[in-house]
DNA sequence: TGAAATGTTGGGGCG
DNA sequence: ACGCCCCAACATTTC
């Protein structure tokens, strides 16, 4: 028997179509799972208390499928290129296999342990990241990147997508068996048990994705193109929290869509189903623009947005991560953020634009807080999102462009079906009450607006003519 | 993947 | 009958 391989899992959180793990698995000497839990310093790519909970259950459910097919995982904390090297020693793995991640420090990450294998003789292999393509296959003319998404989508639809690659069926046993650390020592829970909404909302796992993907594929997919805004209605797939994980490749989901939708011969599913993908080529791009600008993260890609006069008010900030803005839209989103780590994007949208324009905090502040509280925090989407709705970003929305709350609640929340749920102090009151356009009546606890929009919208258009401009990076 | 301000048009009330 | 005005509805421009 030949060394085995050691497979460091990252955000690929599964068995099927995962290539570093087929290619560990045809060498058929044994493979070892490792996950090493990043220090402080190392969880921008993580994110937060929300991510940290569905991590647990992530890797509980993994593990349990690893021990059915007869492998084991290894858990670690600390310094990746430390852990890596040493796991790798102590098992006498000669090649270790890993998926990139798309994240500000991954060039220098994956230097280090290559480096740190290289001097005990042993090689890292590196594959492709949960990608439909991988940045490198979608270039502009000009050889680099592109910066705005319809030329994007364009030219990244013609990159063919690779069929998934099945789940091994065996694994293969290690030559020895291995101390791990207990998921607990890894302290992903938090100390307090606020996360029980999260547990009634979602199945974290490999199986959890693929019935998700199941349900959205089975029905609300044809009615995807008008139910997607529409946040009182699960008109998503609500899949994204899986495919940050790595629950699900990307290439799974792109293929199941397509076969799923053509095989049902209903116009309403094939529409459906392409909507769908193009939202999946937003991750994409996403994604591309991180890899290419990793510095994005923390600053604007266009420049003159670092002399923006940002207010700084941790008083309002708090207001809005509370949910007690005044807005009952950006509220029911900020307190259905809370209560299940997730928002429906439309009013991701909504409630951003609010912090940002109405509020005048900067977008790094929010981008903070979502990478905290979402299930689905993906440094990737999450600071894309927000370069968008600050108007700093490539392709973003124009700067002049304000969302106004009551508007959106009347056009994408008809019936206040969606404010109800969330916001009990309003469950008394109609539609009409709930969305007029000066906000609902004054309320027994609900508070009244942090701000009058029509003031607050002069405000942040004269703020944002300090700054415009049209340079990029 | 906006909203508000401004411009245009056409129907109908009314002197 | 005619022209004038009002204003809703829609279109365009601007932020």
């Amino acid at each position: 028997m030949g060394a085995p391989s050691l497979v460091w899992l990252r955000l690929d959180l599964r068995l099927e179509d995962h290539a570093a793990l087929s290619a560990a698995v045809v060498r058929g000497d044994g493979v070892i799972f490792l996950f090493v839990f990043p220090p402080k310093e190392d969880q921008a790519w993580l994110g937060g208390a929300a991510p940290r909970w569905w991590l647990h259950h992530s890797l509980a459910e993994l593990a349990a499928s690893i021990a059915k097919r007869g492998g084991q995982l290894i858990l670690r904390r600390g310094d990746a290129a430390e852990q890596v090297a040493q796991v790798a020693r102590q098992c006498d793995a000669d090649t270790v296999y890993c998926h990139r991640i798309i994240d500000r420090d991954e060039e220098s990450r994956l230097s280090r342990v290559r480096a740190a294998l290289e001097d005990a003789g042993m090689r890292l292999r590196v594959f492709a990241p949960n990608l439909l393509a991988t940045p490198e296959a979608v270039m502009n003319r000009a050889g680099g990147p592109f910066k705005v998404f319809t030329p994007f989508h364009n030219a990244a639809r013609q990159v063919h997508v690779a069929g998934p690659i099945p789940a091994p069926a065996r694994l293969g046993g290690p030559g020895k068996a291995m101390t791990s650390l207990s998921l607990e020592d890894l302290e992903l829970l938090p100390r307090h048990n606020w996360a029980g909404g999260l547990g009634a909302r979602w199945t974290p796992g490999e199986a959890g994705a693929r019935r998700r993907l199941e349900a959205f594929l089975d029905g609300p997919v044809a009615r995807y193109p008008e139910d997607r805004d529409v946040p009182g209605v699960e008109g998503t797939a609500r899949i994204s929290p899986h495919l940050h994980f790595g629950e699900v490749g990307a290439r799974t989901l792109f293929h199941e869509a397509v076969r799923r939708t053509e095989a049902s011969r209903k116009g309403g599913a094939l529409q459906g189903g392409e909507a769908w993908l193009r939202q999946l080529y937003w991750r994409e791009f996403a994604h591309h623009l991180l890899f290419h600008f990793p510095r994005l993260v923390e600053e604007p890609m266009r420049v003159e947005f670092a002399a923006f006069p940002w207010r700084d008010d941790a008083g309002l900030l708090e207001a809005w991560q509370r949910g007690r803005t005044g807005y009952p839209m950006v509220d029911a989103g900020m307190r259905e953020l809370w209560h299940t780590g997730w928002m429906h994007n439309r009013v991701r949208m909504i409630a951003a634009s609010f912090l940002v324009k109405h509020l005048l905090q900067p977008w790094q502040a929010g981008a903070a807080w979502f990478m905290d509280t979402l299930v689905d925090a993906d440094l990737a989407n999450n600071t894309l999102g927000w370069q968008w709705t600050a108007g700093c970003g490539p392709d973003a929305a124009p700067y002049f462009r304000v969302f106004n709350p009551s508007l959106q609640g009347m056009r994408f929340d008809p019936d206040g079906i969606y404010v109800r749920r969330w916001v009990p102090e309003l469950s008394g009151l109609d539609a009409k009450q709930i969305h007029a356009p000066g906000g609902p009546p004054p309320g027994s606890d609900y508070p009244s607006p942090l701000v009058e929009h029509a003031g607050a919208r002069q405000r942040a258009l004269l703020a944002y003519a300090k700054v415009r401009g049209n340079k990029t990076i």
